[in-house]
RNA sequence: GGGGGCGUAGCCCAAUUGGCAGAGGCAGGGCGCUUAAACCGCCUCCAGUGAGGGUUCGAAUCCCUCCGUCCCCA
């Protein structure tokens, strides 16, 4: 408890003194069993990864007069060291933070954890050991591979989602949603595990429908659940993706997971009864004429009231099936099971558009959760519905006239366009303009209304867990649910609490901290034991970042104002729909519950998605087993070289194989640093450099330096790392031709090409950069503190370019031109050919396609 | 069942977004250095772009079908 107090308020030390004990160097300066090096490597990356550190180079004010650039990588949940998927994503974070230094931003570069979770009360289960000690133990080793990897950050600014001083912010936050009606409780189905007596998160319910741990068939329960009101925010959610610089796939993720409909929403009387009717919602109220039964979800409220005495056990039987089978069974398995999943209530309804009478089944293909529960089935344009239909030798009536052929083809539902049949009223329309015209005349006969429906649902935060975020709730007999008044906060999890594997939650049985007072009548109270999902710590922690250490609110807002939106924002594909759209929702919510006034509504301007690490086809994971540590290679080839080797074995949203044949590329991204040292620093690799006037070797290889600068810049905008790094390694192949030249390199050309390249790595691979750079200017600023090299566009640009000559496609001839060339001169020259009249042998061209400088197409 | 990505040399990957298929690396081969080996250096071999069809003066790139593979959703 007191450890924990002491962090309370203040600054985070950059490193605590047992944390840096941790931090793994190998005990000895040499490589048993690696290659020989050009040089130190284990001096040169801890001299310099404590150098960062102790200098606090990459510590960033809030009231920094540069202009931000916030880069950020998703907080990991802290599994132990790093691990290679950790590496490849901080490589790429740490270079965008070190680049957008070296162009002169002033860069945001925060580091934390989200460190409430499951594996952590898993392990206090196992081993006995507190999930706090626990946790805090492994985040120890991640930050120790960290620091060891090169990755630089302001590590004032750390923030952990179970220290006291975020679990404050959050509960406040979470009161202040209440308050303004975007939190509420509602009953909500869990499941349940009978064995157990508990509720089991979705990832503990195995595929087949039973507890990973006891085995039992898991089932579903109500329970009283917090929500968040996430859909009052769909549309705007929506909307906003169209303005960011995210991956398209992710994009067309987030619209499928908010799923907007447009539709109707209607009712249907019930027959032989006056009150009740069945509301049903579709998206497809053209095709209301070709209703020829209805269906109900088996948890639908009017089951028991609609299922005559005849057919009470089929339904039944059905909703008891229904209960323990997982939604995703329910709407994707064979349709030939459908039979065995729907059953007739005994009960119709009235179709209000035919007036004739139509039976109501129930079917667990019918999901409680989406529009009202209930749909109207229209066989002929819904395929489900054809499938059940057939089964139950239901009619089918087409509303819509399908192409010709469609019938002949064996067609089956037809969900396409073509002019409305049979539909009365709505005959010969379209089927937008039927739409709209149904949805008219249900608004006339006062019977339905326009309804958007979201696939979306709100957002069930609450879990029941020891290792998360208490919600800072009280129950009174008297006054319900009461929040924990301000001054109360944080409310903290009890410390001797017992861990038994029964999967209850510790919180349940702890007498001390269920029994409270009423913070109204001060009358005895229970409090809440259930905690946060964790993606509520997840969705503002990048807000939390821009003031951590504020003690008056979560984070200034003009403080957030400032540093918000976060600029490059990197993780993994796996988070790209719930988190994502979280953290947008939870931005949205806070500014507009005031607690982030003014500070833009998308929180994420950039976004990266990294591609996994995979082996033997599956993804790299501690649980699969198959985990290479990065460790191992910053003890033997170095950060350096592990981090060019993510950087150049492809592109960063790739996937990437881990593979036999890694470690010979990683050895050889090592020997690239050995010979960038070996010929930039004096020594035989290095010639004496001559001065007087500059050759036209000289001006080649200048032209060079600057066509590297200007693609590297243009590469690491775009996140083309693979092919900035074979760009460098091109230049140093050039430039070692240079020095072995006959004449022998240009001091000032030498000087300004090794002082480029250099530039252009100091991102990618910071240490050795760092320590050449020291050696050759030793006066001078480090290289990281350096301006990003500018390039001159007159040296980019070449004198000449080679035209190619094509006849007929094939290449024939190839001619050097100005990059001014016009058509007509492009043309006459590659008429003028001797190579192209030899392969014209005679044929007069047809057509002569130009396309200046680059190339001209000579068609017979 | 629906949606999307990817398939280029033995391997990882490039290709100015419709214009010379090759930048870089790994592996292999040869030579040099060495008493020898490692390291290092130099040189070098290797594909016509998964298959088929279409559009085009021109296709790795755009369209269709199929195959393989990975991911997401249901």
């Amino acid at each position: 408890m007191g450890a924990r107090r002491s962090r309370w308020d203040g600054l985070r030390p950059k490193w605590s003194s047992e944390e840096r004990a941790t931090a793994r160097w190998p005990q000895t300066l040499a490589y048993p069993g690696a290659m020989a090096r050009a040089y130190d490597v284990a001096a040169v990356e801890r001299k310099w990864q404590l150098h960062w550190e102790e200098e606090g180079t990459y510590r960033i004010d809030n009231d920094d007069p540069r202009e931000k650039f916030y880069a950020l990588c998703m907080y990991p949940y802290p599994s132990g060291p790093a691990h290679q998927g950790h590496v490849r994503n901080y490589t790429f974070g740490d270079l965008a933070v070190r680049y957008q230094t070296m162009q002169g931003q002033g860069v945001l570069s925060p580091f934390g954890f989200d460190s409430f979770g499951l594996p952590a009360e898993n392990a206090a289960i196992k081993t006995g050991t507190h999930p706090r000690i626990f946790t805090e133990a492994r985040i120890a080793e991640l930050k120790s591979s960290l620091l060891r990897m090169g990755a630089v950050y302001d590590w004032r600014r750390e923030v952990r989602s179970h220290d006291p001083s975020y679990m404050h912010w959050n509960q406040l936050i979470f009161l202040k949603l209440w308050e303004a009606g975007l939190a509420y409780r509602a009953m909500a189905q869990v499941n349940w595990c009978p064995g157990c007596q508990t509720v089991l998160a979705n990832e503990q319910v195995l595929p087949d429908g039973t507890c990973e741990r006891s085995g039992d068939l898991v089932t579903k329960r109500d329970l009283e659940q917090w929500f968040f009101r996430i859909t009052a925010y769909a549309d705007e959610l929506l909307e906003g993706l169209d303005d960011l610089e995210w991956p398209e796939r992710v994009k067309t993720m987030q619209r499928h997971w908010i799923g907007r409909s447009e539709g109707a929403e209607f009712d249907l009387p019930v027959e032989g009864s006056e009150e009740l009717s069945l509301r049903v919602f579709t998206t497809r109220p053209d095709t209301s004429f070709g209703m020829t039964y209805a269906v109900v979800a088996p948890e639908h409220p009017l089951v028991d009231a609609l299922t005559t005495d005849a057919h009470r056990v089929a339904v039944e039987d059905l909703r008891q099936r229904a209960a323990s089978t997982s939604e995703i069974d329910r709407t994707s398995a064979a349709t030939g099971e459908l039979e065995r999943r729907g059953a007739f209530t005994g009960s119709h309804v009235c179709n209000p558009f035919t007036g004739a009478s139509v039976p109501v089944y129930v079917a667990d293909y019918v999901l409680m959760g989406y529009g009202t529960g209930a749909i109207m089935a229209v066989p002929a344009e819904d395929e489900r519905d054809w499938a059940f239909a057939k089964l139950h030798d239901l009619p089918i009536v087409r509303t819509v006239q399908p192409p010709p052929e469609w019938e002949a083809n064996g067609g089956e539902a037809y969900t396409g366009e073509g002019a409305k049949i049979n539909s009365g009223f709505l005959n010969g329309l379209d089927v937008a303009t039927a739409k709209a015209r149904s949805i008219e005349w249900l608004e006339d006969q006062g019977i339905g209304e326009r309804k958007v429906n979201y696939r979306l649902r709100d957002w069930l935060v609450s879990r029941q867990r020891f290792w998360g975020c208490p919600i800072p709730v009280v129950y009174c007999p008297d006054h319900g649910a009461v929040p924990v008044p301000e001054a109360q906060l944080p409310v903290l999890a009890p410390d001797d609490v017992e861990f038994l594997p029964t999967g209850q939650s510790p919180l349940a049985l702890h007498p001390g901290f269920l029994h409270t007072t009423c913070p109204i009548c001060g009358g005895p109270a229970r409090r809440e034991t259930d905690t946060m999902d964790t993606f509520v710590d997840s969705s503002w922690y990048f807000l939390r970042f821009c003031d951590p250490w504020n003690t008056e609110r979560p984070f200034d807002p003009g403080v957030a104002r400032h540093f918000m939106p976060v600029d490059q924002y990197i993780g993994g594909i796996e988070h790209a729909i719930l988190h994502l759209l979280y953290a947008r929702f939870y931005t949205r919510a806070l500014i507009d519950v005031g607690l982030a006034s003014g500070v833009p509504r998308e929180p994420f301007r950039r976004y990266l998605a990294q591609g996994m690490i995979r082996m033997d086809g599956t993804k790299m994971s501690k649980s699969k087993g198959n985990l290479i540590a990065p460790e191992h290679y910053f003890d033997t080839v170095g950060a350096d070289a592990l981090r060019l080797f993510h950087l150049f074995v492809g592109p960063p949203f790739d996937d990437t194989d881990w593979t036999d044949q890694t470690d010979q590329v990683i050895d050889g991204c090592g020997r690239f640093l050995d010979r960038l040292w070996r010929s930039l620093l004096p020594g035989e690799d290095v010639p004496p450099l001559r001065s007087g006037p500059e050759s036209e070797a000289d001006r080649a290889v200048r032209q060079a330096t600057h066509r590297l600068i200007a693609a590297v810049t243009d590469e690491l905008d775009r996140w083309s790392y693979n092919t900035a790094v074979a760009r460098c390694m091109e230049e140093l192949n050039l430039l070692r031709d240079y020095a072995r030249s006959s004449e022998g390199p240009h001091e000032a050309v030498w000087e300004e090409a090794a002082d480029a390249l250099l530039s252009l790595l100091a991102p990618l691979t910071p240490h050795v950069t760092a320590e050449i750079w020291e050696r050759l200017h030793p006066d001078q600023p480090s290289v990281h503190l350096q301006p990003w090299p500018a390039f001159d566009p007159a040296l980019v640009r070449a004198e000449t370019v080679t035209m190619v000559v094509q006849v007929n496609g094939k290449l024939r001839d190839r001619i050097e031109v100005s990059p001014d060339i016009v058509a007509g001169d492009a043309e006459a020259l590659a008429l003028a050919s001797p190579k192209v009249a030899e392969a014209l042998a005679g044929r007069d061209p047809r057509r002569v396609v130009a396309r200046p400088p680059g190339l001209v197409n000579v068609v017979v």
